[in-house]
DNA sequence: ACCTTTATTTACTCGTCGTTACATTACCCC
DNA sequence: GGGGTAATGTAACGACGAGTAAATAAAGGT
């Protein structure tokens, strides 16, 4: 046990990858665009992480852990109408940090791929389906509260906000500007169906 | 001139190139892969397209005269309104058409990409603010016809309006069916800000 | 000081990528 | 029925992809 001590912290590393996939998404990133940004030999990635596609399962974890947690802390507003709002403002947030790529990792990782990578496009696949699944979740409880008027159906919500979020990342990927992508969202926010 | 015939038909093949591009993105295709499909061999695609950016390029216009002609159809709706839910309704129905991949070509065909592919990246990028821009303009058109209220900013519905259609894309990749996109976009065009 | 353990380094495998040279084949024109 | 022309098929190019074998280096435990 306890052998020669690794050189590189290993959740930095992942937040270097967490860019680097976030920016050229799966298929565009090579192993050794990771290994030349995080300063260290192909061999040393592989034995840190495993192989490409078990790095980008923890990157996009982290991703999932850093980034996107706004959706979590948008599910604490009190009014299903505040928790739309937020979710989309801060879609348009997290898809125009500075210092990071425009857009979502989740959205441009692999929306397309060859079937080698078939894997990973399910993956975020899943990924979105299952954020989707949260958001309405989180509606169905603003119903059962009496928050939501019953002629609104929390499954047609989800995926009406969701819809709104993708679009944002697919804009920011495309250049849009924090400010832009407010205003779609304020506006977006503003002529919910009720 | 005149020397021997080509065996194959260049826009049969412009046309199966198309699916293969708006599958697995541009990064993801291989030219063996368009080969294949296609029956010919490699050279005789160099020879009749040029190379893969070329042929990606040829590949998008005949997508765009194609599947997203229903843009230009909507913009000859009377009213911003009906235009509006053509819109969101048409890209419902152009993502999820059967017999062609799930999505849009020109928002997963090069969403995020490696270095090399920038151009294309860029390129997709221009196709969706080409887009966003007509789009804006049949609603400019709709304002000075006295078909918009005031208070409603062409260039921001424009924007909401083409978040909404890429963000039909990007869930019709994850595998929503028609029916649900065309509820989104329906109730997208029933919220409307007027 | 030695042994075990684990990380690093270097060098390599093997497949596939985009692209092209070259020889061959099929057509038109005269 | 030869030339000219432009397509085809075969085979290769160099670069790069993911992944690994083997030797070396640095730590802890005894």
């Amino acid at each position: 046990m306890s052998g020669r001590p690794r050189e590189f912290d290993i959740d930095t590393a992942l937040d270097q990858a967490v860019q680097i996939f976030w920016r050229q998404g799966y298929e565009g990133t090579a192993i050794s665009d990771l290994a030349e940004t995080l300063g260290i030999n192909r061999p040393s990635l592989y034995a840190a992480f495993g192989n490409k596609e078990a790095l980008f399962r923890k990157a996009l974890d982290r991703y999932t852990a850093t980034v996107t947690s706004y959706v979590q802390e948008a599910f604490k507003e009190p009014t299903a109408r505040g928790v739309a709002e937020r979710l989309m403002l801060g879609a348009a947030d997290a898809t125009t940090r500075e210092g990071c790529p425009q857009g979502c990792m989740g959205v441009q990782g692999a929306l397309a791929a060859s079937v080698e990578s078939d894997r990973i496009r399910y993956l975020l696949s899943d990924w979105r389906s299952a954020a989707q699944a949260d958001i309405q979740g989180r509606f169905e409880r603003a119903r059962s509260e009496g928050d939501l008027p019953p002629e609104v159906d929390p499954a047609d919500l989800a995926a009406y906000v969701t819809t709104v979020m993708y679009g944002i990342a697919v804009r920011a990927a495309s250049g849009a500007t924090n400010a832009e992508l407010r205003r779609t969202a304020t506006l977006a926010a503003q002529s919910l169906p009720w």
